[in-house]
RNA sequence: GGACCCGUGGUCUAGCCUGGUUUAUGACGCCGGCCUGUCAAGCCGGAGAUCGCCGGUUCAAAUCCGGUCGGGUCCGCCA
């Protein structure tokens, strides 16, 4: 019995028709009469009805029916009688009265059910088929496959080449720790699956490939959180012969399309653009959750000459003493301001000064140290009123901006601040060029080593070489080189990434230079890149979307496994396959490999 | 490498803090029976758990302690 139709379309100008419709049990309905079955294929629900005394036979293997089972139904689509409809379902105005049924596959008793509560993930991702029957990861399934759909439609519009990329490519010392894949032709050699195609996609400028994309799997052997996962995939882009306001426009249409096509939502273009030192100062952080305010305020001014010496010393050695107002707090007891300098303490800060503003007094550890002008002059810069709770962290800049934008983030969620269904895209602009490896005593690439300088900023790259400042010193040259580098935000998540690059030999030596690295040196290991380079290299750039968590704040899941088919585990481990698994002796003795076991 | 949370029939869950009258709660599912219009069908009955594992404390441990395994979250790491 082929279908002629899916469940879920079936509708009333479809009563009298013959149908045959195929599909899993949803669940069954046995009056001791009658029985209903409702049967769900991919397109949704549809109620069938056996009748014994008008078809015995059917009614007979419809009682042995039972939950996905997988049958095919046969007979005429008929309007329900009268007060029988069911509005919950689409096709409820009809049902298909089972003349004949085939049981195509009967089912073992599933280990948890379609409707049920969620189970555990370890036992979802061990039945990951089954879980994937639940409404909503097979949606996920079908968010992705529209999104996916939408952006490959998208960059085709536009001009742009999909090209493949290796998945065997070579081994580079920085950056993430690399999955290894053994050479069975070249003894004692390993290809390493890529981290991202960042060096091929350039190569393919230099190719004059001009517009590329690709919907690419990235490789990456570090430690799992919940929006990380050991392969992953991201959009990844790159464009000659354009600046970096070309690139940001491109991936805005991209992002108003996918957003427009797979949820029907209006993004307004163009997103908003902060500077880094922007996003640090106003939020904390570099990816800043702009969708409620509470904003960090610098009081250093008002405090530096209080008698509090944490905030003294803090201004003096320049540092900042900052604050946020959490309105309706100022009944926080002792313990829920420890929980938050718990919290700080674990991004560097060494405590929190707090001042509960009750009706008749003001709450505060430090109130001795400071006058009543010096505290309402805190009030009322961060908008402080009878009730509110004012927090402050006195640090470096860095520590500051850390500790309190996760406080502020603590705040904005418990005190349900952030709205529902808000699409909050920005960009984060002027990131640095080099971050200060205080370990190793000098300055490393933010990105990449191939990430250009800001043109306004060259001036200072060449001051760095001649200047008596220490290295690391806040006021080196090099440290404050801005980069042509954006991270692209949505909700308070970096979703992507990417800068223009350096395409001129003399610019990339001044950059190799800073970073402590010669140019022959860097040959060594980048050597395929910078010989292409000679042949050459257009202006390019470009940038990388991760395309797991677009989809996961697009789906509202906190996590990307639950938009991934088959994700892994924390430990990097399938529960569905089992995989990893040692191989065959035999296997590893042809790939010249001898393994070793654990210290105990 | 470090910190924290979780682990009770097939599934979800109560009990754990404050150890003992609980034969370890309830729901879904499963099995049997009844039932001709339900749709999370209903009603009656039944089976199903040595409380992840090991050890300790105690007269007594699902409950307290230590370890271990598994899952999850975070820091480090990672763009």
């Amino acid at each position: 019995m082929k279908r002629t139709h899916h469940c879920g379309e079936l509708q009333a100008e479809n009563i009298d028709e013959e149908v045959v419709v195929n599909g899993w049990v949803q669940s069954t309905r046995d009056h001791g009469g009658v029985i209903f079955i409702d049967l769900r294929d991919r397109s949704g629900i549809v109620q069938c009805v056996f009748n014994p005394e008008i078809q015995p036979d059917a009614h007979t293997i419809a009682q042995e029916a039972r939950n996905e089972w997988v049958l095919a139904v046969r007979g005429p689509v008929r309007r329900r009688p009268e007060g029988t409809e069911n509005l919950k379902l689409d096709t409820g105005l009809v049902e298909v009265v089972g003349q004949r049924i085939e049981v195509l596959n009967a089912a073992k008793t599933p280990p948890f059910g379609v409707d049920d509560a969620e189970p555990e993930e370890l036992t979802r991702l061990r039945y990951r088929y089954l879980d994937l029957r639940r409404p909503r990861m097979a949606n996920n399934l079908k968010l992705r496959h529209e999104v996916t759909k939408s952006v490959r439609e998208f960059f085709y519009a536009e001009g742009f080449y999909e090209v493949e990329t290796p998945m065997l490519w070579k081994s580079t010392p920085e950056g993430a720790r690399e999955f290894v894949v053994p050479s069975r032709l070249v003894p004692e050699s390993f290809f390493v699956l890529p981290q991202s195609p960042q060096l091929c996609k350039q190569l393919l400028m230099v190719a004059g490939v001009e517009k590329y994309f690709q919907i690419a799997r990235c490789f990456r052997d570090e430690d799992s959180r919940a929006d990380r996962q050991p392969e992953f995939t991201q959009i990844d882009v790159e464009m000659s012969f354009v600046d970096q306001d070309d690139i940001l426009d491109t991936t805005e249409r991209m992002c108003a399309q996918i957003m427009k096509q797979s949820l029907g939502v209006d993004v307004p273009l163009p997103f908003p653009r902060y500077t880094y030192a922007e996003a640090r100062a106003r939020w904390g952080s570099d990816k800043p959750d702009t969708r409620f305010a509470m904003e960090l305020v610098d009081v250093s001014d008002i405090v530096q000459n209080s008698g509090f010496k944490v905030f003294q010393n803090a201004v003096a050695s320049g540092g900042q003493v900052k604050a946020l107002n959490a309105p309706g707090c100022a009944s926080y007891t002792r313990k829920d301001i420890d929980d938050l300098i718990g919290l700080s303490k674990q991004f560097g800060a060494k405590g929190i000064a707090s001042w509960a503003l009750g009706e008749s007094e003001i709450k505060s550890q430090v109130a001795k140290f400071l006058t009543k002008e010096q505290m309402q002059g805190i009030f009322e810069r961060v908008g402080a009123q009878t009730g509110d709770l004012v927090l402050a962290v006195a640090d470096t800049p860095e520590v500051v901006a850390e500790s309190l934008g996760r406080i502020r983030l603590e705040m904005g969620k418990r005190l349900e601040m952030i709205p529902d269904g808000a699409w909050d895209f920005h960009w984060v602009v002027d990131f640095p060029l080099f971050g200060w490896n205080d370990k190793e005593h000098r300055y490393d690439p933010m990105h990449h080593p191939f990430c250009a300088p800001n043109p306004d900023d060259i001036q200072l790259l060449k001051d760095g070489y001649n200047t008596d400042t220490e290295p690391g010193h806040r006021d080196h040259p090099w440290g404050k080189v801005r980069a042509t580098l954006y991270d692209l935000v949505l909700n308070g998540y970096e979703i992507g990434g990417g800068s223009i690059r350096t395409h001129r030999r003399d610019l990339q030596e001044l950059v190799f230079g800073a970073i402590g690295l010669d140019f022959d040196h860097a040959k060594e290991r980048f050597g395929f890149l910078l010989e292409a380079f000679e042949y050459g290299a257009p202006p390019h750039g470009g940038i990388a979307c991760g395309l797991d968590r677009i989809i996961a704040i697009m789906a509202r899941s906190d996590s990307i496994r639950d938009v991934i088919a088959f994700p892994k585990t924390a430990t990097f481990t399938c529960p569905l396959s089992g995989a990893p698994t040692p191989v065959d002796r035999k296997a590893l003795d042809e790939l010249h490999i001898a393994t070793v076991p654990m210290a105990v």
